[in-house]
DNA sequence: AATTTTATGTCAGCCTTGTTGACTTTCCAA
DNA sequence: TTGGAAAGTCAACAAGGCTGACATAAAATT
């Protein structure tokens, strides 16, 4: 199962056992980096990276609905309420009454809440930026196509919803 | 601030706003994936994902210490000892007084650690191997480029120390 | 019109995993 | 011999997951 250095029959020589569990050690270094500076200004105004993805979608998907937030965070419904009564009491997220449908919230950000996601979101671009710019654009490329294949298909099918129209 | 579509000055066009941000997306839903395969085997033995964390840096590294693991892993000892502690008491992980220094203890897995520990990868290197297989190399090569410019500078040397000798 | 389903909210209670703070034991090294 | 590092332990707490049960309103179905 371990082939350390042969070149295999297509090329695919890269990946032994080993050089997948550097992936992987990659991924969790990673990973706390790029979550470590959003986190830093939760913790001073006393949220927590649950209230960070919250209104990351919110932003994201303005008049978007708790089902729909649901589903995209992959929490239970109890677990998100009661972030989303915090982030609604603290004035930053805005709950309205559906209008077709009015069992539905629609959510959306108020000014305070925009404000709040894009300090977060300017920290988090920062880093990637960075990164980015010192890895260069095909190292971008390869990062965004093996995250891709690495999530689970129904959420690559979300994620790659939103491509085409991205102006 | 936000340039939609403009070639920048050097080919630096792909970082705007909306590409960070879905970069950030992508890694939240990739870590998902990543995660998800190994957290279905803990559940079902009544472990978690800090369970696994520390499996995985002890097998990487046998006889390492406390105080390394909680270094590499970032938590205090508290959090890491009481992890430590389950799993030495199930018979996964052994601690013993070490020889030079018989304040530390050294770390190491016992057969049945090794076993779950070896389950657990192969789980997650399983979706890793297919990821990297659809992405092709070259975005293989990107993908860890970019993953180690986006960790903290310390966990970067850190994680860099262990390439050189990798056979 | 009556019934069922759906969307949401809420209460209560549990678990994991992180945190701080205080304190002890061991034992190396200056 | 004494200071300090390494490790462990106890207690208390918080965030943020989870399940289960139940309430309400509105929509959909029969």
């Amino acid at each position: 199962m371990n082939d350390a250095s042969g070149s295999g029959s297509e090329g695919l020589l890269y990946l032994t056992d080993e050089q997948l569990r550097k992936g992987i050690e990659a991924m969790f270094f990673a990973y706390r980096g790029f979550t470590a500076d959003p986190d830093k200004i939760l913790q001073e105004m006393g949220f927590g990276r649950a209230h960070h993805r919250a209104l990351h979608f919110i932003h994201r998907t303005p008049g978007t609905t708790v089902n729909n937030l649901l589903t995209t965070l992959g929490v239970t419904k109890q677990s998100l309420n009661r972030v989303l009564r915090t982030l609604v009491d603290e004035g930053l997220v805005e709950s309205r009454v559906g209008n077709r449908d009015k069992r539905e919230r629609n959510l959306r950000l108020t000014e305070k809440g925009a404000a709040l996601e894009s300090r977060l979101s300017e920290a988090q671009r920062r880093r990637m930026r960075a990164a980015y710019r010192a890895a260069g654009p095909e190292a971008v490329a390869g990062f965004r196509k093996v995250l891709e294949e690495m999530m689970d298909a129904d959420m690559r099918r979300r994620f790659q919803a939103g491509k085409e129209g991205s102006p």
